[in-house]
DNA sequence: GTGCTTCCTAAAGTAGCTTTAGGTTCAAGC
DNA sequence: GCTTGAACCTAAAGCTACTTTAGGAAGCAC
């Protein structure tokens, strides 16, 4: 059994982090030693390293409890692929997105590297924007 | 002078969107009418126009503060072009982490298509997500 | 004057944590 | 046995950028 700052450590994420997701129930509720500390074991630590890898992948909480009963099933290739496909598609829109924004945005420092001349000439990138 | 509704119309956002920038003060205290409804002129418009623009690229409110204030003063190219070049670096960071994470899925999905057999078979992506 | 839409305020809810405040437990060193 | 410092505890508030809800009031058409 290790101690909760062991399980953060251990799994990449901070203290307050696990006391959080225990308090919305993505975690099971931890034993507890004498004194009240809370003790892990290795199956805590895998739960957690779960839950943690989807964070890492922007995958919300409400999905991740999807998976978690998913991964306490079955665990049938189906559902599991159809699950991170469907996720690959929200980055991948989101990427799509921000590639977008960063051609505006250069759009815009064009604009004023075609129109605006050197010195202290009020920048035209405003006049776009407020139009 | 408009009102809010055709205000936020214009802008592409909505009302209580508006109201809020005007409670943190991103938004000048609109002028009421009689009865106590706000009215806009062409000036509120840019300037809303101005901050939706900057949302849309994902800059936040408190950059944004900064800028109106830019967008207000002398509006130097300097300045002003060094605020989106910056902002460039942000959305570019972010493409970069959303880009790993996407080949984090696809080496997730590989193993199962790698490694699971086809009938029922327990998926393999989960024992890498839980080490 | 009777609806219907738009407007008003204030407060609470959203996601996913982090931060703060005020206290308890544990382990090491003397 | 005692002290000290780190790690732990709880509950509540704070964060971003809004959205939603509740309960009314104003404005306009017929």
């Amino acid at each position: 059994m290790i101690s909760i700052g062991e399980l953060a450590r251990r799994a990449q994420c901070t203290v307050p982090t696990v006391r959080y997701y225990e308090s919305i129930g993505l975690l099971p509720k931890a034993q507890r030693r004498e004194g009240g500390h809370r003790a892990y074991d290795r199956a805590d630590l895998a739960r957690l390293n779960l839950i943690r890898r989807c964070r890492d992948c922007d995958i919300p909480i409400e999905r991740i409890r999807e998976l978690v009963s998913l991964s306490e099933g079955q665990r049938l290739c189906g559902e599991t692929v159809a699950f991170f496909e469907e996720q690959r598609r929200v980055i991948q829109a989101r990427i799509d997105a921000l590639k977008e924004l960063d051609l505006t945005l250069s759009l815009h420092l064009q604009s004023c590297r075609s129109n605006c001349l050197p010195n202290g000439d009020p920048c035209e990138i405003f006049d776009q924007l407020q139009a």
